[in-house]
DNA sequence: TTTGCCGTTTACGTCCACGTCAACTATTTT
DNA sequence: AAAATAGTTGACGTGGACGTAAACGGCAAA
């Protein structure tokens, strides 16, 4: 039967593409999760047949959504954003909400700096106070060596 | 019957301390979410009676924690350091894992770090031409009115 | 005394972010 | 032809972080 469908010939035809197996590895994460990220709508790849097939878009798209992941954003709330930005080419109004949702986010990140500054400094000092404990307990021993010989 | 439980008069024998409620108003969480804390090994108050009773240590825990989450660790992860941090008082060895781990904390704050900034990076720019385009509409709406006079 | 108000435990429910099969298809390798 | 490899769609399970009653105790003001 002389099926219609063609599915490998197509050699791409604008720039790079990923299966989903290959940005699985690229970024450490699972097949399933990529399609979880599809399914609540933060990625839309393209098919060849059923096959999924990412663009260097959907690429920079996973990469960010992985960004926010590290700082604490649902997926819900990076879909918003994604949904905004792709619909705020247009009218003041829309413009106008993206300003201030970007806004909202800024407010979220700068109390993210302080949270983080604040725990690095806490870090260190913990870190120092370690290391005087040991190089104590390093002096202790050598002087008791000392007077053991 | 001459019940030898005093709940009451004890007036604070050290320092100032907090009821669940104020805690949980203070930080704007709910006293089950304080609770639950406790149940997963974060916390420790006292117990008055049956009332639990939070000194200024508890407190500051409870700040670490919420800090904590906002910097997106687990419940999990903050009960281990706590853990590593209350009995790393002694043995060189448990000083050595205890700086181990303060090192991979310093990595992961790193890493989050450079997330915060790219991210804020590109807020910016999303930010300053979401003005742009604004600014412009703008000119254009003036244009049309000067001619439309 | 009764009515709030704050506190307690126990237990089940929920939302999010996936993990884990299962059953299937399509291609490539042996 | 058989096996290995990669992909597909369900559907159910799970762990973390609480929410949400339910049922009770203790105390202070009305």
């Amino acid at each position: 039967m002389s099926t219609s469908t063609k599915p490998q010939p197509e050699q791409e035809p604008g720039g790079t593409t990923y299966t989903i197996g290959e940005l699985a590895r690229e970024f450490d994460i699972t097949t399933r999760t990529i399609r979880f990220y599809e399914d609540q709508g933060l990625l839309s790849p393209t098919r060849v047949g059923s096959r999924r097939l990412y663009r260097r878009r959907d690429r920079a798209r996973l990469k960010l959504i992985l960004r926010g992941k590290r700082l604490g954003f649902t997926l819900a709330e990076m879909r918003e954003a994604f949904d905004l930005y792709d619909e705020a080419h247009g009218e003041a109004q829309q413009l106008r909400y993206y300003l201030s949702v970007l806004d909202e986010k800024r407010q979220h990140l700068l109390q993210q700096r302080d949270d983080l500054e604040a725990t690095m400094r806490e870090l260190e000092q913990s870190y120092a106070h370690c290391q005087q404990l040991l190089e104590q307990q390093e002096r202790e021993r050598n002087g008791a060596q000392r007077i053991a010989s």
